[in-house]
RNA sequence: GGGCCCGUAGCAUAGUCGGUGGUGCACCCGGCUGAUAACCGGGAGGUCAUGAGUUCGAGCCUCAUCGGGCCCA
């Protein structure tokens, strides 16, 4: 590429072919590393602060997790051409129970005992090679998507520096009295045998014994309250039941096989409940409000197979939260559920948790130690063990929590674990949600506000191996506990070296108290929300170092999934707000969830997952981002369809062609755009020509600016969908099918016009904007556009150029307003044409635009020349009203003149069949009535249609009526012929490969004297257009000279031999 | 069971302030042939999920129901 080097260097051939081009670019991007010489650009400018949600280092990535990151990256790339330093990492969450899972399944495991006897130290080793690993896949596949995130130097949760973000966080909460050691009620997996957060449990169906047990009240003869559950297995931990206050019981005296027993059943549930027992009648014995039951003795029908229940002084409590269901009277376990668990502490109850980390019943389960809950066979063991007290049993199908990664249905169980206090600093959590700006709105205003409000304290404790250690010493002696911030402060603290602070390690490393006892670490690590909780500022390697977070925190946006709510959006939140007290982020798009073509969720089991490869091989990167984008707004659901991936597809080829047709016209002029001192591309000049413009050139680059005006309005809202829509509809409708169809022949111009250099001036400008606000959408064909198109003095790629602005001086509005009028007026004579039969090739003698409105007068006044061109009309003239070649056809109403005129009727309805019909009307118009025959008329009984001359036809279009007169004439078949000779002349150039400036020899053989005559008479435009140094016409039927191509014809029914050869220029 | 979102032609989608429901794909018919393994025009196709309500007027506002999604109990 020379020092003159402009477009005329590349002339391009071949059709779109995405995967070539983002070949190229990926590698021009590489080679140069533009990346970093944007991100260098724009170091100077306002900052942006972005943080990356860390996807799981699980594998590939699918395609909600692709459209995620071209989400992100479409948005920082514009913000990048807005001047913005975009300060970003990549990031990646690699601890945590999934890895373990999989590790675990790598190597045949089934519990923790395999892992302590294969030992901690190796088996996090694999989880570090397995996160490592996944994580270099994932980038290479988002840098194939074209994403610009730092994945050189991402953040990774299993770094020294990450860690001691996730330990300097828990001891600012331990600082703020946030930092809890409790004994709570947890979901817990008995496989993975830890507490696992609201946010790990997956509810699915499950079928469970739905059961109906009597518990004997104390001191009363068969009497019983009555209670349901879905958890026979709980019972054995049964403290208490509970009743509403409110609600009404009753005592029920009911009799089965003539044994009577009395029953404590909420009054309104008591049929359903004795049906369901068999009971065969009852009586009401007496009735009282739940708050009367409350204190109400009573014992425990399993305390034969269970002592521990021998010891427990169970009664009736009151709960607010018992339903009119079942039997309203409700299982209270507080070792067990959560509502049990509050219910407990309100009363005082004594927490009974007879199962085992493995879910397995512990002595304390009594007969049932050693059995595992959640086996249908304890259940049954249960079930018989409470003999005549079970009163009804069946079966439930209902949801129920599952660990969401390995599936295993989960408990709850009360255990010692470790909280941060999120219900205390609720009212300040939902403040800063508030001061958050939500795209959109309701993501914050709603979900993620319902969300937080309902939150409660936040489990942070797990009882695994591949986390972030806890960073909690406690002292054996005296019970003192100390949390450390950084690996220093252990260190010094310690005395010892800590080299890596994950478990085994750090397991070992003692502090010694105050008291003169030794603190050891609690064995927990952190659940892995709590690991991302901390990315914003673990990030900016903050607390280890301070100046970018003091400089650049908090983050200025965010942009995850929906799911994200429960997810990171909290976490984030809640860390934050524990450790300075506000949100973390300024604004935040929750986007939706890539679901298949039916709306169904992707999943391995169902079959229905598209993989982004797939789309990437058949279609390319940059059609799979515009598509994502452009299928559906951000926040909605992506309903992937492939259909909708081709559409895309298709525009971008167009797109391509659009950039790739004046190319080789530019190139044979050696057509430079206009530049400045610098070298640079002059974007100004067409400003300073466009008064001597074209019309159609002024509107295409107010269109082109009037396109940059919405998408600046639109990307404001994140609207990316209405942005990329525009932007190819613009590409489809404005520039493709109107403006390059129009200014095609200046194009083809030979000499050196002004209108030709217009054309071109106009082509580039709007190429070079589409360039840059394409540019965060489909970069590489943006990037392989610009490489060609760029100036020498521009730089050196286009994502390093500024994002324009709308030019308002560029803008004419009136001017868009009136070509749209002509867009609509050329659509009308297209189909009154059809209608006529007449192609487009033909000229006609007369178009007529019949239209009352200024602006379509207007417009077709303003652009006449170009009405003419587009109709192919010899004239366009506009008529006020009706034009007067329409006449009106009389048409008799017979509902009005039969009864009128009776049997005179059928003479009237000849009379005005006969009559004519503009002169009637003007008649009836005029006065009201009128003499048809020797009878009187009146407007009511005489309906008139319109009559259109013959070869005229007729089109509607807003506000006008179209008429197109396509009566031929011995000038038009001349032209008409002329022009079907043209195209076939043109076609065997092509045939014979001819440049576009060769020149030829004609000869053509007509079989039709007549015809052959006509077109005769248009030897100078046909050799003209087909640039023939000589060209005969006759008429015969044989072609008598030696061509190098002969080609036979039938145009319109006449044959016709055509002969061409090259000729000398 | 609860919160939020979605439901518009075969498919996908737009619809701002409540004022005659648009567009793309597919389909049918046609055109163009110097963008050509392209491109363009025309046509047909609607119970705006269902049912009530508010209103002179509802795709839009209200309520209920049904279906889908995310999250929760």
């Amino acid at each position: 590429m020379g020092a003159c080097r402009g477009i005329e260097v590349k002339e391009v051939t071949s059709s779109y072919d995405a995967r070539a081009i983002e070949g190229r670019v990926q590698e021009f991007w590489r080679a140069a590393d533009t990346y970093a010489q944007v991100k260098d650009l724009r170091r100077s400018g306002r900052q942006f602060f972005f943080v990356d949600g860390p996807p799981y280092t699980t594998g590939n990535i699918h395609l909600g997790t692709a459209w995620n990151k071209i989400i992100k990256d479409a948005i920082l790339r514009r913000h990048r051409m807005c001047g913005k330093n975009v300060v970003e990492r990549a990031g990646y969450d690699m601890h945590g129970l999934p890895i373990e899972v999989q590790v675990e399944h790598q190597l045949g495991f089934t519990s923790k005992k395999d892992i302590e006897t294969y030992g901690i130290d190796r088996f996090i080793d694999r989880c570090r090679e397995f996160a490592l690993a996944n994580m270099a896949v994932m980038s290479e596949q988002f840098r194939a998507l074209g994403i610009w995130l730092d994945f050189d130097n991402p953040y990774q949760t299993l770094k020294k520096e990450y860690i001691e973000a996730a330990w300097w966080t828990l001891a600012q909460a331990e600082k703020n009295g946030m930092l809890e050691r409790g004994h709570r009620v947890v979901n817990w997996c008995p496989r993975c045998e830890t507490a696992i957060a609201d946010s790990e449990v997956e509810y699915d169906d499950a079928t469970d014994p739905s059961i109906y047990v009597k518990f004997p009240v104390k001191g009363a003869d068969d009497e019983y309250l009555v209670i349901w559950t879905t958890t026979p297995w709980t019972l054995p931990a049964n403290v208490a039941v509970a009743v509403h206050p409110e609600i009404v019981y009753a005592l029920v005296a009911a009799r089965k096989d003539g044994v009577e027993e009395r029953l404590w059943i909420a009054e309104a549930l008591v049929e359903e409940v004795l049906r369901k027992g068999r009971y065969q009648d009852y009586d009401v014995v007496r009735t009282v409000a739940g708050a009367d039951l409350a204190g109400t003795a009573y014992g425990s029908p399993l305390a034969d197979a269970v002592p521990a229940q021998k010891e427990i002084d169970h009664r009736v409590v009151l709960a607010d939260y018992v339903a009119l269901e079942n039997t309203g009277l409700v299982h209270t376990a507080p070792g067990h559920g959560w509502d049990d668990y509050l219910t407990g502490i309100k009363y005082d109850l004594p927490v009974l948790c007879p199962v085992d980390g493995t879910g397995r019943f512990t002595t304390r389960g009594g007969a049932f130690a050693g059995l595992y809950v959640k086996d249908p066979a304890t259940n049954r063991q249960v079930m018989d063990a409470l003999g005549a007290h079970l009163l009804h049993e069946g079966k439930i199908t209902h949801r129920y929590g599952h660990c969401w990664r390995c599936k295993t249905p989960i408990i709850f169980r009360a255990t010692e674990q470790w909280f941060i206090k999120v219900s205390e600093i609720r009212d300040t959590l939902l403040e800063e949600v508030g001061k958050v700006t939500w795209y959109p709105d309701w993501a914050g205003s709603a979900r993620f506000y319902d969300w937080v409000r309902d939150a409660r304290d936040w489990c942070i404790s797990r009882q695994r191996y591949w986390g972030i250690p806890i960073p909690v010493w406690q002292c054996d002696t005296c019970d003192a506990r100390r949390v450390i911030a950084t690996v220093a402060e252990l260190e010094e603290a310690s005395g010892q070296a800590v080299p890596d602070p994950h478990r085994p390690y750090v397991d070992t490393v003692t502090v010694p108290c105050a008291c003169g006892g030794t603190m050891h670490r609690v064995s927990d690590i952190f659940d892995v929300w709590f690991d991302s909780a901390v990315a914003s500022w673990a990030t900016l390697g903050y607390p280890g170092r301070t100046e970018e977070f003091e400089k650049y925190w908090p983050a200025d946006f965010i942009t995850e999934g929906q799911d994200q709510t429960r997810g990171w959006f909290y976490s984030q939140l809640g860390a934050s707000t524990v450790a300075f007290g506000r949100a973390p982020y300024k604004s935040v798009l929750m986007h939706g969830f890539a679901l298949d073509a039916d709306g169904r969720k992707m999943s391995k089991s169902l079959g229905n997952v598209v993989a982004p490869e797939e789309v990437i091989t058949a279609f390319g990167v940059d059609v799979l981002r515009l598509y994502v984008l452009s299928a559906n707004a951000p926040w909605d659901d992506l309903k992937f369809n492939w259909e909708g991936v081709k559409t895309v597809n298709r525009a971008l080829n167009i797109l391509w062609n659009v950039y790739r047709f004046p190319l080789p016209y530019m190139a044979l002029d050696h057509f430079e755009p206009a530049k400045g001192n610098d070298g640079r591309w002059d974007e100004t000049a067409v400003g300073r020509t466009l008064a001597a413009m074209p019309d159609e050139d002024r509107w295409i680059l107010s269109r082109v600016n009037t396109l940059a005006a919405g998408v600046e309005a639109d990307f404001a809202g994140l609207n990316l969908h209405r942005v990329t829509r525009a932007l190819v509809a613009f590409v489809l409708e404005d520039l493709s099918r109107w403006y390059l169809q129009i200014v095609r022949p200046r194009m083809w111009l030979e000499e050196d016009a002004p209108e030709k250099r217009y054309a071109y001036e106009t082509v580039y400008y709007v190429l070079r904007r589409l360039v840059c606000l394409l540019a965060p959408f489909t970069p590489h064909l943006v990037e392989e556009i610009y490489g060609n198109l760029r100036c020498e003095g521009d730089p050196a790629s286009a994502h390093m150029l500024d994002w324009p602005t709308a030019d308002a001086a560029l803008i004419d509005t009136p001017l868009e307003t009136a070509m749209a009028v002509v867009r609509a007026f050329d659509d009308a004579v297209a189909t009154a044409r059809q209608d006529g039969k007449r192609k487009l090739r033909w000229p006609v003698v007369e178009v007529v635009v019949a239209t009352d409105a200024a602006t379509v007068r207007e417009a077709v006044a303003r652009l006449s020349a170009l009405c003419a061109t587009r109709a192919n009309a010899k004239t366009v003239t506009v008529v006020a009203g009706r034009w007067e070649r329409i006449g009106w056809k009389a048409e008799p109403v017979m509902r009005v003149l039969g009864p009128r005129f009776g049997r005179e009727a059928p003479k009237v309805k000849q009379a005005i069949e006969g009559a004519d019909g503009n002169a009637l009307k003007a008649a009836l118009d005029a006065d009201g009535t009128a003499t048809v025959g020797d009878c009187e008329v009146t407007p009511e009984m005489v309906a008139f249609t319109e009559e259109l001359p013959e070869g005229v036809f007729a089109a509607a279009m807003p506000d006008a009526t179209v008429y197109v007169d396509v009566t031929l004439t011995p000038e038009i078949e001349a032209e008409g012929y002329a022009r079907e000779v043209v195209r076939r002349l043109q076609e065997m150039r092509r045939q014979r490969d001819l440049k576009v400036d060769e020149n030829i020899a004609a000869e053509i053989v007509i079989g039709d004297a007549r015809v052959a005559a006509l077109v005769r008479g248009m030897t100078g435009l046909i050799g003209g257009e087909v640039r023939a140094r000589s060209l005969a016409v006759r008429d015969g039927a044989a072609l008598p000279g030696a061509w190098e191509l002969t080609a036979e014809w039938e145009v319109e029914g006449v044959p016709m031999l055509m002969g061409i050869s090259r000729a000398e220029n």
